[in-house]
DNA sequence: CCCTTTTAATTCATTTGTTAAGCAAGTGAT
DNA sequence: ATCACTTGCTTAACAAATGAATTAAAAGGG
């Protein structure tokens, strides 16, 4: 019946755990678990659209700042530089974003969005704007502003 | 981008220009750039240690919520079921944790951390209090609590 | 009991994240 | 000007995330 050359199983010992914060006090755990409560209806919204999540930054991000270098895109829209290449070819392909080669630098590029990049995100503004309001409602409006307040205030934390 | 120059009328849903909030002020973007701002020295931690991210986060909740149901787990460490499988098999082939078949339910399984794991966490648990200790020294001890407490609730609301 | 519908977990395909390496263009010191 | 060095972006290789399809067990209804 029992095996005589079965490895033996992991020890396991039942123990208090060692003294960690609770993973809810956990700043980036209570972060991570925060965005994941609040993205079911953005990727709801978003299937409905033809871009994905890290586009849709990209275009918000374009929209808001006007044409920008590449490496503030990257750092606005919390990409990194392999991930963006990647999707600027595929922008550009569909004809989201345009880009320029820098004057004063030429390794440089300028990005800028399109028409119809604008175009995605005026077709999905209403929709976002109401999810936002659902969640003002749900949450309360007052300490949504709290919260936003905190985290900007946390973005420029230099570590 | 088109005019809005009259006052709100009643009918405020159609043919109201529709402007996005500033990026900052969108939740998930302000969330997510709120993480990478704080995960510099969490990720240069971890490169010391056996485990990643996603590993590390599944130490901490086994740790300290006990042997789980592996969808709980999934759920408590914001990990998808397929990242889970695959994670869970490279854990167990490194002794961090181990599973038994669920008793009622077949189809499932209790996850357990090992004290190989619990060693894991154990051996990098100063280093990770340290951080928290740092952030709180830049940040404001109470505005860190406010902001915890903020996002602890906003796990719970439920759109 | 069967039959259908769920649920838990896995697999698969595709995209994205991550790390390291590479290349071209800019910078600066001697 | 040349050389080493840095910077901006790309490529490549692999791990992880995502979404759809699959398998197995459980639950519910006739």
């Amino acid at each position: 019946m029992v095996d005589d050359t079965a490895p033996a199983p992991p020890p396991v010992t039942l123990r208090r755990p060692v003294s960690l914060r609770r993973t809810e006090r956990s700043l980036p755990i209570a972060l991570l678990r925060a965005r994941e409560a609040v993205m079911g209806p953005v990727r709801e919204m978003l299937a409905q659209s033809p871009v994905n999540e890290q586009k849709w930054r990209v275009l918000r991000v374009l929209d808001e700042e006007g044409p920008l270098p590449l490496t503030l895109v990257a750092d606005h829209a919390c990409l990194q530089a392999p991930s963006l290449t990647r999707i600027m070819r595929a922008m550009e392909d569909d004809g989201l974003v345009s880009r320029v080669t820098g004057t004063a630098d030429r390794r440089t590029f300028i990005v800028c969005i399109t028409d119809r990049g604008r175009q995605v995100i005026a077709d999905h503004a209403a929709a976002s704007n109401a999810l936002f309001a659902r969640l003002e409602a749900l949450y309360g409006k007052d300490k949504l502003e709290t919260l936003l307040d905190l985290l900007e205030d946390l973005q420029a934390v230099k570590l």
